[in-house]
DNA sequence: ACTAATTCGGACGTGTTTATCCGATTAATT
DNA sequence: AATTAATCGGATAAACACGTCCGAATTAGT
């Protein structure tokens, strides 16, 4: 859909793992993937590149696990863990897949789309892991549903 | 980006076909890929599901090409296109990419995201194939930018 | 009738995303 | 020291999106 699943199981994690470090508890890759629902090695990978992208603190070996830094909990934004994952693209993005699209050279749908496309944007960059992880912790919000 | 590549050229496309039916021509793929710089082949593939879609009329042989029911130029929204290629999956689109998300069973972005998405479906349920040819007769948008 | 221009349909090839597997490494527990 | 529980990193596989090729069918013009 609009992101891509490696960037959704990312989020689901990241939000998951927010939750945990709350409670003071580092989560292992087995519990992470149980929880929100995917594939235990795939996560693994994922994971790996949010850690390098420093969303995510690990701790190798028996007892080890993932967490956030908790000082950081009202810092990272949606924004961050879409563009640590998805790349940057999205601030340029054409709803027809013009390479330079811009309000100088617009395709043709560009106008109409650029009300939605800051809407996006705003959300991703004003919507904190803190904010997620309450509305989680509320138990009125999912992060698996089938 | 959000749509496919395949939706982006189809919906590129159509544009362009409208514009041309407008002016009492038909289009053969030929042009129609050189004027959207799209690759031929696969262009090809695309217009045929459309066709079947009735989104397009084709006539095959000498002079043949495509265009579009005048009639239906006020009738055809974006919509219409990305749904006959991607499919309706933009109706309940999640996020986080949850199978069942819902105000009922929401995820933790699902309040903050619905209205970005009911911007998103407006915009592609309001906006009609004889406007965005209008935009580009202005001579004031593109179909191809590199 | 023949030729040229076109779409149609099916098979095929390529590239990217999604996903798995396994050995190496690290750290806590016994 | 040995065992166990974990992440890391690299290789590989499977599925899907993207793209090409080519012969068949159709139509207009000569």
């Amino acid at each position: 859909m609009i992101f891509s699943k490696t960037c959704e199981y990312g989020t689901r994690a990241v939000i998951y793992i927010a939750q945990q470090t709350k409670n003071n508890k580092r989560t292992s890759l087995k519990d992470i993937s149980e929880q929100i629902g995917s594939p235990e090695a795939f996560t693994a990978k994922i994971l790996q590149q949010l850690v390098k992208h420093n969303i995510l603190i690990s701790t190798k070996g028996a007892n080890g696990g993932f967490a956030v830094d908790k000082k950081k909990l009202k810092r990272i934004k949606l924004m961050h863990i879409v563009f640590a994952i998805d790349g940057g693209e999205y601030r340029d993005m054409c709803v027809l897949g013009l390479k330079k699209c811009s309000a100088k050279d617009p395709c043709p749908v560009h106008h109409k789309f650029k009300h939605v496309k800051k809407d996006l944007l705003s959300m991703l960059n004003n919507t904190t892991l803190d904010e997620l992880t309450n509305k989680m912790n509320d138990g009125k919000s999912f992060l698996k549903l089938d």
